[in-house]
RNA sequence: GGGGGCGUGGCGGAAUCGGUAGACGCGCUCGACUCAAAAUCGAGUGGCUUCGGCCUUGUGGGUUCGAGUCCCACCGCCCCCA
């Protein structure tokens, strides 16, 4: 072979690897351990498009840089294999989900396999598998063991057609967003899992994790903490309900109370007069989402009058009680005092209904309408008995200490991080490890007799009355309990139960014994290097380092965070291609005819818009939008078609050379090209065509010395700081300035080992070419020299009022003097100064000079 | 409404601490090789220009000898939360 033939070398390459075990995870006491991991997949029925290696290739560039910097590295991989699209897909053509799963899991293994990716796929994991799922099973009895599991009735998202509870983000408009079938708010007993009980702490220890600054804040405003207090209110003619405020300093000024519409006094304080509307109200309100209700909110308020009135503890008086649907029984209490003065929303309600408004502060230097507008900030109280004069900061503590002593309140801290709603009515996910005895009682099931696997159903559907798929399973439905009968949970657990944990499970995949030793677990610690979507930044990354700080306390693993370092990559997006119609081409069918503009009505906008674009042979005009890759804007990319045209290598580079790792970017075929063309040229670098006889090394030029410390420079610190773009630019730069001729042996090689982590089949084919007998995979990496990027002479840009006017070659030891004197003299800077004084003279050192007139 | 990010040639993007704007590539133009084409190689490529220069990093101000970079206001796009 005398061309550049990935599509040959490339699969030897891969199998040459994976026969010789090179990238084999070993536990080696005498190197330092780097842990990197990607977010493993979710195997869909379309594969993965070339957004996926985004990550792989970022991860896999740091892998192989890491293994060359002499530490044992960890780099696994899997699958996220649970879930409802995988269920549905089961319906569809009638067949197990677990067949369809590791069909599809098959074709993401090759498509991977083909990129080259240096994955332990030895310690390869999918969460479906019963060798995995035993042990999402072992640790769910450790969360029941501590009391953090429990049931509970709680109103859910309930889609009667699919009969199944929803998570929120699947509702939108009261529908299920896949199908459009209606959901409905209902009360059901389900598992939860007590992760406010570590609200605290997965607070407090996003201190000191290297994450995106964004990714923290979006964490800190989930858990949602806030300080404030409880305070008692009591109902004019008996009962008391209790209210959370971080207000307390404002109860002077509180003119009405709100209770959320399920809140349990709702029905005894109403008066005859108010039933009726009240009851209206609360059934309307029933059906409605918390978001909706917030966003409902956001522009009209609406509530009802209860008939009843509270007692304020502060001055005794008498204040009305509504009902209304912005107030939440899952937040705080679910009763809430209102200070229209002070607080925006409150002031909002005020002014619909016609409530009073009584400032408690007085705003500073300004003549404030509090009519107009409340004022959340900063004042001297007012209208506060013996409070009187008091700043926000002495109020707070005060008022709670006065409420404390009566026994009318105390200080409370909040968050609006809820219980997590556990368990899913469908059949593909883990089995509670749980059975019901007759008498009503729960037990979990002996660590011995895991894992309980998934019995086979007839169907994936509820039964006649309304129970989970599992309770079709009669024969596996039915057991016993210390002897009694007893019948086995028929929940399964949700689709984040198994990606909680897996980055431990990686560290000891065929562990029979226990989910992971602890040697093992003592050697590779935590995740080093995490990257992954932003997508994840809150739900997967927050149940994860729940599950951790739960085994931590259980003392199975050493550390409390799981991923000291995240990363987000950025999207990859590509163009798609929509007739007026609205139905999209392939970006493969269509093409541009520049100067042909055609005006179309668009399809997104509805108005009419200019474009070149054309469906292939025929003149239908297609307008060009940018968007997510995927099914529905018939835009993917398979991966493996980029590999047939220009092979992995190109692949991997080009995805990298696209843009910074974090920025969301296009992706356009036609950059392959170039990527392409590079590693043409450094192939025929080293091999002669005509003959295929690796060519002669020569003595290595100063700019080529240059370009090659400069790209050994850029390339180390790129992959230590993930700019993977432009060490591919300084590679690029080397070859060119190289014109065909190949530089020593020694820097021929050092060119090879950096090119290696982005390009790795062709860097292992050159240097075994080369004469080498080893993979270059566990080759020290280069070190560069400061020395070789100095040059003999600077070059100094002249300026006048800051505008370039020449430039001019200087020897490196140059005096300020010299360099000024040579300035001044340049036959275009003196035609620029004539008849002007110089005022005064900027020289920054090896850089410029600006002459100021 | 709140939080975060982004805006640079026809396109993707590059520019340590404020110091030559447009690296590297795509595309395009011209040339070499070829019977021809592909491939490859070479040259050019922000705009305008009276060939002296002038303009140019979303818009308008400001700080500075000097601003893509810092400050203020605005416009547009994207993401997250409510």
């Amino acid at each position: 072979m005398t061309r550049y033939d990935p599509a040959e070398l490339e699969p030897r390459w891969q199998q040459h690897w994976e026969t010789h075990g090179t990238f084999f995870a070993d536990e080696d006491p005498e190197k330092p351990k780097y842990y990197v991991l990607c977010m493993f997949p979710y195997p869909s029925g379309s594969g993965l498009h070339v957004g996926h290696p985004e990550s792989y290739t970022a991860v896999d560039i740091v892998a192989r840089y890491k293994r060359m910097k002499g530490f044992s590295v960890l780099n696994p991989i899997g699958f996220d294999s649970f879930g409802l699209p995988a269920e549905r897909a089961a319906q569809r053509e009638n067949r197990h989900p677990a067949e369809i799963t590791r069909e599809r899991i098959a074709y993401f293994r090759e498509q991977m396999q083909r990129l080259g990716f240096s994955f332990n796929w030895e310690r390869e994991i999918s969460t479906c598998e019963p060798d995995y799922y035993g042990w999402t099973q072992w640790i769910f009895l450790k969360l029941y063991e501590q009391g953090l599991a429990y049931l509970a009735e709680v109103p859910v998202n309930w889609c009667p057609a699919q009969g199944t509870v929803l998570a929120n983000e699947e509702v939108v408009d009261g529908r299920y967003v896949d199908t459009g079938d209606p959901v409905e708010r209902r009360m059901m007993k389900q598992w939860m899992l007590k992760i406010t009980a570590y609200a605290e702490r997965l607070l407090d220890d996003l201190d000191g994790l290297d994450w995106p600054e964004g990714v923290l804040e979006m964490q800190r405003q989930w858990i949602g903490r806030s300080e404030g207090a409880e305070v008692t209110f009591q109902v004019d003619g008996g009962g008391s309900f209790v209210v959370y405020t971080t207000r307390p300093d404002t109860l002077f000024g509180a003119t009405w109370c709100v209770l959320a519409p399920e809140h349990p006094l709702v029905d005894s304080v109403t008066t005859d007069a108010q039933r009726a509307a009240v009851q209206a109200y609360v059934a309307e309100a029933k059906n409605k989402s918390d978001m909706e209700r917030q966003v409902a909110a956001e522009k009209e308020k609406t509530g009802v009058f209860t008939g009843a009135y509270a007692i304020n503890p502060v001055n005794g008086e008498k204040i009305p009680v509504w009902v209304s649907d912005y107030v939440l029984i899952t937040y705080g209490t679910g009763a809430i005092m209102a200070v229209p003065a002070h607080d925006e929303r409150d002031h909002a309600f005020a002014r619909t209904f016609g409530l009073p408004i009584r400032p408690v502060y007085q705003v500073p230097g300004q003549d404030h309408d509090f009519q107009q507008a409340a004022w959340p900030g900063e004042g001297v109280a007012v209208n506060s008995g013996a409070f009187d004069g008091l700043s926000v900061a002495q109020f707070k503590p005060a008022i709670i200490a006065w409420l404390e002593e009566r026994g009318l309140g105390r200080k409370q801290v909040n968050y609006k991080l809820r219980d997590w709603l556990f368990s899913r009515q469908r059949y593909w996910g883990e089995p509670f490890p749980i059975v019901h005895t007759q008498d009503g009682a729960i037990h979990p099931v002996d660590y011995a007799d895991l894992p309980i696997a998934l019995p086979h159903v007839d169907a994936y559907k509820p039964t006649a009355d309304g129970q989970p798929p599992l309770a079709r399973a009669e024969g596996w439905l039915h057991t016993t309990w210390q002897g009694q009968p007893a019948v086995r949970e028929t929940n399964t657990m949700p689709q984040w139960a198994g990606s909680c944990w897996y980055y431990l499970r990686y560290m000891d995949p065929h562990n029979t014994l226990e989910p992971f030793s602890e040697q093992r677990v003592a050697y590779w610690k935590g995740v080093d290097l995490y990257i992954g979507g932003v997508e994840h930044a809150v739900l997967h990354l927050l149940y994860a380092r729940f599950w951790h700080k739960v085994l931590y306390d259980c003392g199975l693993v050493p550390d409390k965070e799981p991923f000291q370092k995240l990363y987000n990559q950025g999207m990859i997006l590509a163009f798609a291609y929509r007739e007026s119609g609205g139905r999209y081409h392939h970006p493969d069918t269509v093409e541009k005819r520049p100067g042909q503009v055609a005006t179309m009505l668009s399809a997104w906008t509805q108005q009419e818009v200019q474009t070149e674009w054309y469906v292939q042979g025929s003149d239908t005009p297609v307008e060009e939008k940018l968007g997510k890759m995927g099914k529905s804007l018939n835009n993917s990319v398979d991966p493996l078609d980029i590999v047939k045209r220009y092979g992995a290598d190109t692949l991997r580079i080009y995805e990298m050379f696209m843009g910074p790792l974090e920025q969301v970017k296009p992706w356009q075929t036609s950059g392959c090209e170039g990527v392409n063309r590079f590693l043409g040229r450094v192939w025929r670098l080293f091999v002669d065509q005509d003959t295929g006889a690796l060519k002669p090394f020569g003595t290595t030029s100063k700019e080529v010395r240059k370009a090659l410390h400069t790209a050994i420079k850029e390339t180390t610190d790129g992959i230590e700081q993930l700019k993977l773009n432009t060490p591919v630019a300084k590679m690029m730069e080397v070859v060119n300035a190289c014109k065909g001729e190949l530089p020593s042996r020694e820097d021929a090689e050092a060119f090879l080992l950096i090119l290696s982590p982005y390009a790795p089949h062709i860097a292992e084919e050159l240097w075994h070419r080369m004469g080498h007998q080893r993979t270059l995979a566990y080759e020290p990496w280069p070190a560069f020299d400061p020395a070789a990027l100095v040059d003999e002479a600077m070059t100094i840009v002249v300026q006048i009022m800051g505008k370039k006017r020449a430039e001019l070659q200087v020897p490196r030891d140059a005096t300020a003097a010299e360099v000024l004197a040579v300035a001044k003299a340049d036959p275009t800077v003196v035609r620029h100064l004539e008849g002007k004084p110089v005022k005064k003279e900027v020289y920054v050192p090896g850089k410029l000079v600006n002459l100021v007139v």
